[in-house]
Order: structure tokens, then C-alpha cells, then sequence
RNA sequence: CGGGGCGUGGCGCAGCCUGGAAGCGCGCCUGCUUUGGGAGCAGGAAGUCGGAGGUUCAAAUCCUCUCGCCCCGACCA
């Protein structure tokens, strides 16, 4: 960001004294809070809890929620976008046209739900794809109206059974979605790569640290789709990701080579082998003196009214959304122990693919199947197979990708690479939503032929307060948060110690004006409290660069600067502070 | 929605088991002294003990119901 880019950005709110601010700060952690960006926010006062999920934004929140705010204007308008801003209360009709009202939909379950007063159901709307497509069907009729690119920074609402985490899980939060309209899907593909770039600038001017990872697209999906997840070490997504090239991916969908190892010349004679309580793969393959890739995992799973035995090699575990997936069934859970007895006829631990009940369909991971003489379950309680091989031992099942990616297996994309996992925070998403609304709510326009044609639409979101915590998360210390220069509620923290002497008030009353007319943004401590009480809520609110004013700056004719980020402060001149901030602020 | 926990001045908590004058630390107000990492002394304000019902001579404490919040799980941006 340049200087005259920034001086525009202190549109964002006045100038601000501490002695009018309101928000104090706690000394203790409150009790309700578990992660470290809840903490900060609540100690430093930048939010207030209303109701379980209900957050007040306070100033100097709003603040960085405003500068984020600007900068995913800016590179939406710069992408061409319009903003708009759509109803929060919305109609049921729409959500029933669209098919999400029902209960079973993943998101009507969690619609605020509404009646006026005349008996008309409503909803807070938890999202506005069919707001978006209601407004497009009316205003677009034909080819010379495309594309159409919208976007809105609103508040959605999600009736959700488990708020948490503060800002994290909230029921009502601040998004920017953006949405494009195209005539076909190679214009589709274009808006979708422009997001994409788009998405990645706002991270990098935000200065968060994430990953792009490919995600999941749900059942009916073809589409494609990504997530902007930002790492963090609190309990929400895993990604995996190559140490070497650019793979990365939601573990739900994430890839992976598996290493494979020389196999033996022959087939040997299949043979059962009595192994009490060997559940487990690793003393298994003690047991059996087998490496463990040789052993295999097979677990019965409901799927729907079915039950479903799906093989993985023994060092790894069954992705059940890849499982999912491919039967293309709504609800999949381990099968019950009992089933299990049932359709096995042993113990849970000693299911194989041989011998299985009829009833149950068996698919394979890709890698148990080019192994000469493998181990599986005997279906008999404390037996378990070796020498195994498919085909000639049980009939071949459908093979397909159903192995967890994990750390360390190899890269799908890339010769060298090893996968790492990472934690993260889902802050944003880009889809390809196709038809799907247009065609729903009867969203088309006319061609150059004249002919009726749906249009493309790509859906693009970004939570906003999300992204605001999980920029806590990433930047924070033992004393507070520490904020990157972009986003910080203000640049400069001008602390005004000694202020009962009139010489010292004076300067400080004189430098804040000065921060002032340079169009500087500067939050100025004039209470009369000790020192140590103004560091402290200097260090909680964790402004980039804290400016200190005392008896003894004036006598020595200096100014005290410190960064944030550092241990040290340093007694500079007015000249070289002012130039310090400037240069920091470009 | 299943399982668990907690509601006591603004914040953090003790008291409850075993019923018998509502406490502590921080914050807040007044005054004096202090003044570079959350000061000292003196004085002071502030709580229907989440709510309703019940048991009892007597309920923060025991019982029933209810509301709220938090955690784990399922779900999710």
C-alpha cells in the first residue's frame, strides 16, 4: 500500500482519544473464552458478547473489520465487480423455489426462521444466491446483458446448534459474497481464475498466512472448488499439502502416492493364521513378521440401507467423504458392532474380504491391489488370511481412491514432494455453482440465436470476522495481539506519560495534531493513569508502532518509538520518528 | 440434537456437600500521597445469590421446573 492509498483508508473512522474511547480492557482471561484470538478480543474490548453466537463489533474492531473491509473492495472492484446491497429478511418462496429450505438441506437446518406479523414466513438470511439470482432473472434477458459480477459485504445469520470459539462459529456474522453471471462455462472459468487471483492479493495484502487448498464438493458436485484456509492450530479443518510444489487440498478431498515396495516373485498358498486379540495393524504385523503395508483394513460401513466393506492398505485409513462419494449415499457411518458379527460372523477387527455375507458390496483402495501375497481378516473371531492375493482369492471389487491422505505420503502432483498436514481455519471459498440456482429460479437469457440458455454463476465468499480471528490467531503474544500494519485499527499508538505536567501534555497535545494534519491514523492515550496500565492496554490492543511522550523525551528533545512486534523501543527525533512512520506506512 | 459443566456486585472466584447475619481479589467513587510496566494510605458505593415454585421456624445452600452461558460430540462459514 502506498502512503496516499493509506491516507485514504483514514476515512475509516476520526481520529480517536483514549479518554472517549469506549471499551475496557480486562486484566483476566474471561472464563467463556478457549482460544487465543477470543481472549485478546474480549480482554482488549473489541467485542462484546450479546447472546451465545451474538457479538457487538466495538471500535477499534470495527476499525480493522472496516480496513479489511476496503481491501476486498478493492480488489473486487479492481476485478470489475459491482456492490450491491442485499436484504438480510428474506421470503420463504425463494428458499423453497431453490430447494434449500428443507430441513435435510445442509443449510436449511440452520435458517433463522421468522413470521410477520400478516403470517408470511421469512428468514435471516444465512446466504443470498437466490436474492442474487431473483435480482439477475429480472434485470438480465439477453446475451448483450452478460457478464453480471456482484458483490455485497452484509451480515448472515445461522441458526446454529453450537456457536463457538467467538467470532469463529458466531450465528450472526459479516461476509463479503460475490457472485458472477456468465453466457457458458468457459466465460464461468474465466471469472472463477480472476477470483482465484483475486482471492489470493486480498489474502497477501491482509498478510495472512494460508493456503489454497482444492475442496470437496459435496455429492452433486462436479464443480469445482476451492477453499482459502488460514493456518492456525485450533480445532477446525486439516489440509495437506505438498512440501515441494503447489498441491494443496482439503484432507476431506485431499490425494495422495502411497510408496510401494518390491513384492514377491510367487503367489503363495493362502492360509489362515490364529492370532488372538490381534486387533490393530502394527502387532499384527509383529505378529506375523509382515511389513505393515501388507496388511489390510477393511471396515463395514452403513451406507443408507446398504452396508459397505471398504479395503485400505493397513498404514492407512478410509477417507469416508471419498467413500461417500463414490456410492453416492447421504448418510455413512461405521457399521454397529452387531451388524458387524452379523454380516462377518466374527469379532469387530477380523473383517476380510473373503467369505464376506453376500449382502455386502466390497470396494478396494487402488493400493491393496497390486500386492502379491497380503494379509486380510478371516471373518472368523482371532483368524486372520495371509498370503492373500486378489482374484484368486476373492472375486476383484471396484477399486477407487479411498485412502486418507496423511503427512508424509507422497505428493499426487509431484515427483519429489512429501505431504505435510496443517491445521486451519476456513475463511473463504470459490465455486463454480454453474446452473444450478439459474435453473432452479428460472434464471436464463436469450442467445444470439435467439434460444433460451441458463446462466453460469460462480458464488465467491469470504468471511470476514472469521478472517479477522484467525489474523489474531496467527499474530498474537503472551501480552496481546500484534497486528499487521494493513489492518490495524490504527497506525500509530501515541502514549502520553507524565501528562499531570503541562510541558509534557503540551508536546503530546502538539505531536497528536501534528500525526493528525500528516493524515496519520493515530489512537492518543491522554488518560491520566501510571505507566504500566497504558503499556499494557498499548500491548493488548497491539498497534503496530507505539509513539511515548514523557518528562523525559521532552527534556532530551526526543520521542520514544517502539515497535509492537519488538522488545526494544528507541529515543529518536521528531525527524527521524516522522520518517520511521512514513516509511512504515508505505 | 446427544453427553457434561457452570450461573453469587463490572470482571475473576470462594461459600453450597453438613440450611442459621452474603464474602475475597481486581475494578469503580472521594481525598491525600505517588507517577516509566497495572502504586500507597484513608474513606465509600454497589449483589432480587439467573428465574419460578416447593420443603423448612429459617434457603445462595435441599427438591422440582425453567431460562441462560460454556465445553465434548454431530453439524458447519
Amino acid at each position: 500500500m502506498n502512503w496516499a492509498q493509506s491516507s485514504r483508508l483514514a476515512d475509516i473512522g476520526g481520529p480517536m482519544r483514549q479518554s472517549n474511547h469506549l471499551g475496557k480492557t480486562l486484566r483476566e482471561d474471561p472464563r467463556e473464552a478457549q482460544t487465543a484470538a477470543h481472549k485478546l478480543m474480549l480482554r482488549a474490548g473489541y467485542i462484546k458478547q450479546i447472546a451465545a453466537g451474538v457479538y457487538a463489533y466495538m471500535p477499534l474492531l470495527l476499525r480493522a473489520l472496516n480496513k479489511i473491509s476496503q481491501i476486498i473492495r478493492k480488489e473486487m472492484n479492481a476485478s470489475g465487480y459491482e456492490e450491491l446491497l442485499m436484504p438480510v429478511l428474506q421470503p420463504k418462496n425463494l428458499w423453497l423455489d431453490s430447494g434449500r429450505w428443507d430441513d435435510d438441506n445442509e443449510i436449511g437446518s440452520s435458517i433463522f426462521v421468522i413470521r410477520d406479523r400478516r403470517g408470511s414466513t421469512l428468514c435471516l438470511a444465512p446466504a443470498h444466491e437466490e436474492v442474487i439470482t431473483d435480482i439477475i432473472r429480472k434485470e438480465v434477458s439477453s446475451y448483450k446483458h452478460l457478464p453480471k459480477k456482484l458483490y455485497q459485504i452484509q451480515t448472515k445469520f445461522r441458526d446454529e446448534t453450537r456457536p463457538r470459539l467467538g467470532l469463529m462459529q458466531a450465528r450472526e456474522y459479516m461476509m463479503k459474497d460475490a457472485f458472477s453471471f456468465d453466457d457458458d462455462e468457459a466465460s464461468l472459468d474465466g471469472s472463477y481464475q480472476a477470483m482465484h487471483d483475486a482471492y489470493h492479493n486480498i489474502c497477501r495484502r491482509i498478510g495472512l498466512e494460508y493456503r489454497c487448498v482444492e475442496a470437496h464438493t459435496g455429492t452433486s458436485g462436479n464443480n469445482r472448488r476451492h477453499e482459502f484456509v488460514a493456518i492456525a492450530d485450533i480445532e477446525e479443518d486439516t489440509i495437506v499439502y505438498c512440501d515441494n510444489c503447489e498441491y494443496a487440498a482439503n484432507q476431506e478431498m485431499g490425494e495422495a502416492r502411497l510408496e510401494v515396495f518390491p513384492q514377491d516373485s510367487e503367489e503363495k498358498t493362502m492360509e489362515a493364521i490364529y492370532g488372538p486379540g490381534l486387533i490393530g495393524v502394527e502387532p499384527l504385523a509383529e505378529f506375523l513378521n509382515l511389513p505393515v503395508w501388507k496388511t489390510t483394513k477393511t471396515l463395514l460401513f452403513q451406507a443408507d440401507d446398504k452396508v459397505v466393506a471398504v479395503m485400505v492398505r493397513g498404514d492407512c485409513d478410509v477417507n469416508e467423504f471419498k467413500v461417500k462419494d463414490f456410492l453416492e449415499c447421504n448418510e455413512l457411518t461405521l457399521a454397529s458392532p452387531k451388524v458387524i458379527k452379523e454380516l462377518t460372523g466374527a469379532e469387530v477387527g477380523y473383517a476380510g474380504p473373503i467369505g464376506l455375507s453376500r449382502e455386502v458390496t466390497v470396494i478396494a483402495d487402488h493400493y491393496t491391489r497390486d500386492r502379491v501375497n497380503f494379509e486380510c481378516g478371516a471373518n472368523r473371531t482371532d483368524y486372520h488370511y495371509i498370503n492373500v492375493n486378489c482374484g484368486r482369492d476373492f472375486p476383484l471389487p471396484n477399486f477407487g481412491d479411498f485412502k486418507l491422505a496423511k503427512e508424509d505420503h507422497l505428493c499426487p502432483r509431484c515427483d519429489q514432494g512429501k505431504l505435510k498436514e496443517a491445521r486451519g481455519i476456513k475463511v473463504g471459498h470459490i465455486a463454480k455453482l454453474g446452473t444450478k440456482y439459474s435453473e432452479k429460479l428460472n434464471c436464463g437469457y436469450l442467445d444470439r440465436a435467439g434460444k433460451s440458455q441458463p446462466l453460469y454463476m460462480g458464488g465467491y465468499s469470504i468471511d470476514i470476522n472469521r478472517l479477522t480471528a484467525a489474523v489474531v490467531e496467527q499474530n498474537h503474544d503472551e501480552s496481546g495481539i500484534t497486528w499487521p500494519t494493513h489492518i490495524a485499527p490504527f497506525q500509530i499508538h501515541l502514549i502520553g506519560l507524565n501528562l499531570e505536567t503541562e510541558e509534557v501534555r503540551a508536546e503530546a497535545e502538539n505531536l497528536y495534531q501534528r500525526l493528525l494534519d500528516e493524515e496519520i491514523e493515530v489512537l492518543f492515550d491522554d488518560r491520566d493513569l501510571r505507566a504500566g496500565e497504558k503499556f499494557g492496554d498499548a500491548d493488548l490492543f497491539g498497534i503496530p508502532i507505539r509513539l511515548t511522550v514523557s518528562k523525559r523525551t521532552c527534556k532530551e528533545q526526543k520521542l520514544e518509538l517502539k515497535f509492537r512486534n519488538k522488545n526494544q523501543s528507541n529515543f529518536i527525533t521528531y525527524g527521524a520518528a516522522l520518517k520511521i512512520i512514513k516509511d512504515f506506512c508505505v
